[in-house]
DNA sequence: GTGGTCTAGACCACT
DNA sequence: GTGGTCTAGACCACC
């Protein structure tokens, strides 16, 4: 799996890490139970702090993502919970990057497409 | 046109005011040339720091939403550009949601459904 | 508000002032709505870094214990959600200490007149 | 006696079962005298490392729950001190406790009474 | 060898 | 002036 970073961007590093993990979770780049790389690992692989990874898996570990073992390093969380209220937050999201894509002249079936485009690489099973 | 802030949100003022602004002018809360509010008014109204108003309609003026006359104050652009490298961006932030709503176990035709929902509300004509 | 840390306890720092913050809140020494210290300030008050003091700011947000509003700093949360699956882990950790307790030779009675005494401290209302 | 572990739990390995042998002890599960399983088995039947048994052994013995005979192994001790200072102990963690209860919402009838139900497991006898 | 914690010191975004 | 982020380098607990 690759991963790069925008070192100069407005995107804090730990968020663009933990997004891109997400992503991997979710194209099957990084399949459940898959072992992570370890935290000073991955920080030098990527040149920067291992602080900063350390608080990419804190978050994702909290976010249910991954799961951390004392004995082997973090790994993909074998199931992952279906968050309620994730609904509600995705609706906000989504009326924003909507609105935006609305006012920019692009209209639902294109959008549709994308999305579908998009979809289609999903591969993560429940 | 009702706005709201979360004074205690991750997201920052002048983004938050920002976002709502352009739902606003997407969903028809704001017509094509409606005068807006003075940095002065708003920012009373809003409780908050003209400062952060200021930041809002300089960043949404840059942006193309807003012209500003120096005699007439803020009103919504005549008519918006159709940014063609907007799509990339789209096409990047509609990919992290995609991949998390996947993988909170939400499938392809809720989520096309949702889209339909708030497409509708979407009234801006070119 | 007193607060006193060890050093050299096997509990980590950023913990440590979690709970005496946390204690704090529910015993009234520090009151809903009221202004925390600044992270720095803190920090120089008790001789410890600030990335300490942040991290512990970070949880009691994530926790509910406080909110972060960008313009006045830190401040308890006005009202603190009644976590629903919170009874489980109290038993949890009440059968342990129960357990501990009734080895060493405490009897109920006795266990009871500890706990209402304790009570009896707690001023939060809700 | 069923002991179960959470490999990717905050609490470390040795500790957890630490605790759960201290529950076993004060609820029957583990009578006074009882021998316990050698380090070896209980590690294999766990799938965890020897050497974490046996971390947990040497803690039990230090705190006076169990006693370690080289030729016969571990086994429950057949009296456990009132240790006096064991109280103090205590009521930090009760306090602690109970303020999570209370901002929590939790009132002290309803708070006693899960104390009961969890003393009269308790079976364990001077 | 793993993640977790802490420090000292710096810079940035926001208001 | 606030919290948020990041770095470099260190030590510790756990397994």
């Amino acid at each position: 799996m690759i991963i790069s970073l925008e070192l100069d961007g407005e995107t804090p590093l730990y968020e663009q890490l933990r997004n891109q993990i997400v992503i991997g979770i979710a194209t099957g780049g990084l399949a459940p139970q898959e072992k992570l790389p370890t935290v000073r690992q991955l920080a030098e692989d990527l040149g920067i702090n291992t602080m900063t990874v350390n608080k990419t898996y804190s978050l994702l570990k909290q976010q249910g993502y991954i799961v951390i073992d004392r004995r082997h390093g973090a790994k993909v969380s074998p199931t992952i919970d279906e968050s309620p209220n994730h609904s509600a937050e995705l609706e906000g999201q989504l009326q924003l990057i909507i609105a935006q894509a609305a006012i920019r002249g692009m209209d639902q079936s294109r959008f549709q497409t994308i999305c579908s485009q998009i979809f289609s690489k999903m591969t993560y099973q429940h």
